[in-house]
RNA sequence: GCUCGUGUGGUGUAGUUCGGCCCAUCAUGUCGCCCUCUCGAGGCGACGACCCGGGUUCAAAUCCCGGCACGAGCACCA
């Protein structure tokens, strides 16, 4: 009925037609078979024996009010950290949707607060760089709000100028009293010159910190308290990292991306749901400049299971305390932490894609992140042997045997997909060979991956046959004349573990992932001078 | 308390704009099987959801009303 909407009007009768036809159908059925009535219908409408499935919509959902080419959006993080996985959220849908409508990026970082969230120097550079790492490109525009400081100075004066803003010398507190009770500040009715003569002040520093900022007037009677008369300017003299003591005034987030938003031409903003008041705040703003206030969506909050709250400050605190390694520590939600561990861009881009925009509050799993991960590198991620907590086995053989043994070729990559073989030399090296504690049952039957089933009593081992002979468990192993010492270093929660054993020694590259056969994948960070492997967990 | 927002399987998502192609999509997860000499990859199958209650309608995940639950904002932080 949704194709014919010319039968609507008949529904009802088309129902009682339906009824007998279904109930006639039935009839036929229970007398002369199911396969009847569908050699019947297949004469009569092939198309009706296939069901259809539903088709999802795929990628991204279209931007409202948006024009191929004239679209620009904007990814604003503080830079008082490097970047978390959160962040990595408006930089995937936002450079997304840029490329989408063939659009533009800025990066803009918000710092104009020098005390509460104080700028970290290094963070500018990090966060452009890791801007670049997840998008495969640099930022189309790229602004500190520091260095904008005199636009914004400047619209701030236009503003009390016109008496849409004013300076407010109210405390924090005895404006909130009045803001809940819909009274006005004593300071609101005063005239642009008055005002102007105290921003002055402000801006000179002989007005000290608390007291004063400048509002923008909106209403008192405003239902929702914290859309009246909200502050846009606050007074602050901490020397900033960038642009050091060089102003006393300082805009808040709300006034300054309102108006850098302008500046810039921004037509789609695309923030955390917790800024909707944010958005309510800079509509007010923009009607009194007259101007048209950008298209916005919203996303909800995220957390990761893994990863408890963490946050950018609070990161900061425990790594200065020696609770973390740094910004990368392994166990830490950073950007810097999964690339370190060998997280796959393209991966992470498909995780976020695949979420979506929704205003939901959402819990995900790194498992996710994981599977797309593997999915990404498997391909093209060479196998070796790693063997933790060794236990040495000894193996004997018979004559028969000894003389068909040869060396093995084992593929890097079962599918082939790695070129190449690792060759083991194993007839003159048979006597010291390892295997997993874990695996290690002194009285067992097992088949070494590749090689031959054996029987082991305690430590000695006799080789039974090359061939598989039944369906013994089959375990990884490895010879120590071709291995050398390595450590695993696996994040888990707050702590790290760390396996010591030995990994197969043939063409070990710092920086490479490989797959540990039978263990997971993991990246070998660094070779030491002493020969010893160190490797960081991926993932299973 | 005030203001705003969101409810689809364990998790995440499609479908909701404009009611009918929906006995609800896809992924992840769990379980089972196949393949593979890895616990990886691949293949097949199973499991599992429209928050609740009313209403409108021939027809409701979709529209309306009322609940309930969860979340966010109410900073001189971003």
């Amino acid at each position: 009925m949704s194709e014919r909407k010319d039968l609507r009007e008949f529904a009802k009768d088309l129902k009682n037609l339906i009824e007998t036809e279904v109930e006639r159908a039935n009839q036929i059925a229970s007398a002369k078979g199911l396969i009847y009535i569908r050699d019947v219908l297949e004469e009569l409408d092939p198309d009706a024996l296939v069901r259809k499935k539903q088709i999802r919509r795929s990628g991204l959902p279209d931007l409202p009010n948006s024009t191929s080419g004239e679209v620009v959006l904007r990814f604003a993080p503080n830079p008082n950290g490097p970047l978390t996985i959160g962040h990595s959220r408006g930089i995937v849908i936002n450079s997304q949707f840029a490329k989408k409508y063939n659009g533009k990026v800025v990066l803009r970082f918000d710092d104009t607060d020098t005390k509460v969230k104080p700028p970290l120097i290094d963070a500018y550079e990090w966060i452009e760089e890791e801007y670049e790492w997840i998008t495969g490109k640099r930022p189309d525009v790229v602004i500190r709000a520091s260095e904008r400081m005199p636009v914004y100075l400047e619209y701030a004066e236009a503003m009390i100028r016109e008496g849409f803003g004013y300076v407010c010398k109210c405390s924090s507190l005895q404006f909130k009293k009045l803001r809940d009770a819909g009274e006005s500040s004593p300071y609101r009715n005063r005239t642009p010159r008055e005002n102007l003569v105290d921003w002055a002040k402000m801006i000179d520093g002989t007005m000290r910190e608390g007291e004063g900022v400048v509002r923008v007037k909106t209403s008192m009677d405003l239902p929702n308290p914290a859309l009246r008369d909200w502050p846009a300017l606050r007074i602050q003299h901490n020397d900033h990292p960038v642009v050091g003591n060089k102003y006393k005034v300082w805009p808040l987030l709300d006034f300054q991306s309102a108006i850098e938003d302008h500046e810039q031409g921004v037509t789609h903003i695309i923030r955390g749901k917790d800024l909707m008041d944010s958005t309510r705040k800079q509509k007010l703003l923009y009607e009194h400049f007259g101007w048209k206030y950008p298209e916005t969506m919203y996303w909800g909050r995220v957390k990761v299971f893994e990863f408890g709250g963490f946050s950018t400050s609070g990161m900061k605190l425990s790594i200065l305390e020696n609770e973390y390694t740094g910004w990368d520590d392994i166990r830490l939600p950073t950007i810097k932490s999964l690339r370190r561990r060998g997280f796959d861009s393209d991966a992470l881009r498909d995780f976020w894609l695949d979420l979506g925009l929704s205003q939901k509050d959402i819990s995900i799993s790194m498992q996710t992140l994981e599977s797309f991960n593997v999915k990404k590198i498997d391909s093209s991620t060479s196998r070796r042997t790693f063997v933790r907590n060794p236990v040495q086995i000894n193996l004997s053989w018979s004559k028969e045997i000894n003389d068909i043994l040869a060396p093995l070729e084992l593929a890097n990559h079962p599918e082939g997909t790695v070129k190449g073989n690792r060759i083991w030399p194993i007839q003159e090296n048979l006597d010291s060979l390892l295997i997993e504690f874990d695996d290690f049952d002194s009285n067992s039957k097992l088949r070494l991956k590749d090689f031959a089933d054996i029987s082991l009593i305690k430590n000695e081992g006799i080789i039974e046959s090359l061939e598989r002979t039944d369906k013994r468990r089959i375990i990884h192993w490895l010879l120590e004349s071709i291995s050398c010492k390595a450590i695993l270093h696996i994040p888990d929660g707050n702590e790290v573990v760390s396996y010591e054993g030995l990994i197969e020694n043939y063409n070990l590259e710092e920086g490479n992932i490989y797959q540990l056969e039978r263990v997971g994948f993991a990246k070998i960070e660094k070779i030491l001078k002493n020969g010893i492997v160190e490797m960081i967990w991926l993932h299973g």
